[in-house]
DNA sequence: CGTTCGGCTCAGAAAATCTGAGCCGAGGCT
DNA sequence: AGCCTCGGCTCAGATTTTCTGAGCCGAACG
């Protein structure tokens, strides 16, 4: 008879989403990613579901979680759901802004690769925004195209060294580890660009970078010599801000990536950037 | 290019309930009744989305909104999605405790018309609780059955005037102002009753109770004359902690209705709950 | 046997959400 | 016209939810 608290409520809106993404993503880790959390929310998240419910939705592993008989039985029900609330937030938001589109990438790929590209569609009438985001994983729903770097098929994105015209001159210049700028990541990849190059085994010793564009900015400024994707450099070379002295270009094994995050209207402003780019 | 600010985010979940149920219910204090917030915070919440995305999804009329010609157009997708996921917790919870029956209804019907029903349905093995709510509007989705008064058909709830047996005695009591207890609403009317009784007019001076099982108690410690509809009384009634000493029953025109606030599926422990109580 | 992976815990911080009270304009009523 | 009611708005402040960050722990990997 004990009438329970104050007010009965339905669980949490957001729990129900953790819940969601783990079990899709069969992880904590991975589904906070999604979400844009860090782990330890998705298992408050959980334990607030599961304490609510009075049942356990995931067997904890020793090593990650696993759904139990039952999350796995509703878990469908929830994808579907909540994949009609995603649909209907994006058909909202494409209906409030005609023409936008946004981009989900990184701060280098938007400025060094997106950004260039961007005056010509706009001077076509289409509004292109970018996205800064972690990874593809965290694209979800907050986009309509997601471009990153990606192991392969793609735009081509071959390594290739750069450096301030004034550092060449007359004569290439020497390969000193102390003056190799280093990219951190895929993109920047020194032993793969020396061994194509006849130095394997080559070591930079110069400052690393986490930002394409910051270490682009110091080789234009003279600091050294940077391995760096090509796509990348394409801007800084045109504009002859950067020189690629010695022609030497290696395969990084990965490439550029320009997918749709969703069904793309036949004829919307999305799907036309999509080829426009691609 | 400016890449705006850290986060780009999904618009909140409960912003998109509020402007769900606005939508559908026509207004934004209906809504707050059903999602069990105050009008205030609807307001706030629509605020947020109109905001995010740059949209007017309502339009303010003078007296009350009506959706934008936008809104109309996609409420119809929230609806359906928010249906979805209401219908997938409603389903992880009856498989989370199955044979676990929720009644929403208000305090009174709980302790006066469902509490002494229940140890029957409980001794065949069915575990019913019961949800206080503010009224059947509030009760989506936390709850498996509706019990509330309302006018039309149902289980009948004609007045009667109750009294302590100590007060009866020999002769009825004079119908005394001051000694008429009150019970607010439509369940404790006493100028219907009074008119049925031949005593047109006549103005209860009694204290005013909100509660009828306080009122209830009070009569029963002989503190006046109780209208009140006679499902509620029928317990004390049978335990002869009160009488019906004028025997005079009038039609209230409400009754009591029990109902189901979603899909029972044949032979679900809700659905022989319902037939049980009927 | 050290390292990595993934989840857990806890305290504190930040952000979302809610309330309560009063305001305001429009329409209905007398 | 004057009064009342209705429904939404605003604002400050309180409350609750949600998130982070740092450290812990056990198992699997190599």
């Amino acid at each position: 008879m004990a009438v329970q608290p104050p007010r009965p409520k339905l669980p949490p809106l957001t729990a129900l989403r953790a819940f969601e993404a783990a079990g899709r993503l069969g992880g904590f880790t991975p589904a906070a990613r999604e979400l844009g959390v860090t782990p330890g929310a998705v298992t408050a998240h959980l334990k607030t579901l599961e304490s609510a419910l009075g049942v356990q939705l995931f067997e904890r592993r020793h090593k990650g979680v696993a759904l139990t008989e039952l999350g796995a039985r509703v878990l469908p029900d929830f994808t579907r759901a909540f994949r009609q609330i995603d649909a209907a937030v994006q058909r909202l938001e494409t209906e409030a802004a005609p023409g936008l589109v946004r981009i989900a990438t990184t701060q280098d790929l938007a400025q060094l690769w997106l950004s260039p590209r961007l005056p010509r569609l706009r001077r076509a009438g289409l509004q292109v925004v970018p996205v800064p985001v972690d990874g593809p994983e965290a694209a979800r729903g907050i986009a309509d195209l997601a471009l990153f770097a990606r192991e392969g098929e793609g735009i081509a994105a071959p390594l290739i060294a750069v450096a301030a015209p004034g550092l060449v001159e007359a004569q290439l210049p020497a390969l000193d580890p102390a003056e190799a700028l280093v990219l951190a990541g895929p993109l920047g990849d020194w032993e793969v660009w020396a061994k194509a190059a006849g130095h394997a085994g080559f070591q930079p010793r110069g400052p690393v970078h986490g930002s394409a564009a910051l270490a682009l900015e110091e080789a234009a400024n003279g600091a050294g010599v940077l391995v760096i994707a090509r796509p990348l450099a394409e801007a800084a070379l045109g504009q002859g801000r950067v020189v690629d002295p010695y022609g030497v270009t290696a395969d990084s094994g990965v490439s550029l990536a320009l997918w749709p995050l969703r069904d793309l209207p036949e004829g919307s402003a999305a799907a036309t950037v999509l080829a426009a780019l691609l």
